[in-house]
DNA sequence: CGAAAGCGCACCATATTGGTGCTGTATCCG
DNA sequence: CGGATACAGCACCAATATGGTGCGCTTTCG
């Protein structure tokens, strides 16, 4: 489906909510208090983007998680592509662009796929609108985001 | 996962054929001899495809599948849509969109959800990129295709 | 008539998703 | 010190989506 995973939908409002409290570290406790989500799965969400740097771990009492980076320097694309790796559309896109010239996995329409180059753009799009849309974007949600795509 | 089942691609596929003969009736047999598709699921597509009026059925012998409407007036965005609905990126968005006031099915962070807006906006900027791009922009694979996208 | 091709409906194996259990470890605070 | 709080790691599970198949029926061409 052309949809986001709930894994990346609650990393999104997770990275949010912390973007709205720079510098302090706030718990996963007050993240699923302030929004209906599950604790442990959000736990989970966190640990994840933790590994990858986007936010630093604190243990202990009185810990939790803070972004790593200033919310205007973290993208949409770039916590999508964590949570769920590179968004490609068709499965020839991920086939051809990143197995690339292996004997096994390549898009076994190649070159003769008829659909092939469009998706390519649209995908290229795509991604290029997420890039552009960043934390702080999301943080300031009243805010117009990206209407540069929506001109036409 | 952001990317698009099997299904639409296969349908996009096998409309995008279409499109390349229009007019014509093309028979699943032929399309699956010019891409390497598992036949039934492309015939099932098809059919479905059919159902929601995007193409015409001839039965019998020498049956098969025509485009029902102009290739250029036919959208990638309502192939996505006929095949797996609306894009919708979160769920909320999908809840939200479509269940609207409904007691069960709303979205549960309704107001106070921090990324609606904005990914609201992301969905419709990509919504409308599929429905900029039409049959007739995929079959002629090798024209630059919603460029206007991406010029930021 | 018989082969070709679509129609309808059900069914299945696997992968992904969303979510939980449990144990361990670090840190704060009284 | 000792408990309470909170992250870390690992495994596991149920539900759903996905990709794909079986099979018999009907329509049409030759």
């Amino acid at each position: 489906m052309l949809q986001l995973t709930k894994r990346t939908e609650y990393g999104l409002i997770a990275l949010t909510h912390l973007a709205t409290r720079a510098g302090e570290v706030v718990s996963v406790r007050e993240l699923c208090e302030a929004y209906p989500l599950p604790k442990r799965l959000v736990a989970e969400v966190l640990k994840d983007l933790c590994r990858e740097g986007l936010v630093d771990s604190t243990r202990g009492a009185s810990g939790g998680y803070a972004l790593a980076r200033p919310a205007a320097e973290v993208s949409v694309g770039t916590v999508v592509a964590t949570l769920e790796g590179h968004p490609s559309l068709t499965s020839c896109e991920s086939l051809g662009a990143y197995v690339a010239n292996a004997t096994r996995g390549v898009c076994e329409l190649e070159s003769n796929c008829p659909i092939k180059s469009p998706i390519h753009q649209l995908r290229a799009s795509l991604w290029s609108m997420l890039e552009a849309t960043s934390l702080a974007d999301l943080a300031q949600h009243d805010r117009a985001v990206s209407t540069a795509f929506l001109s036409r």
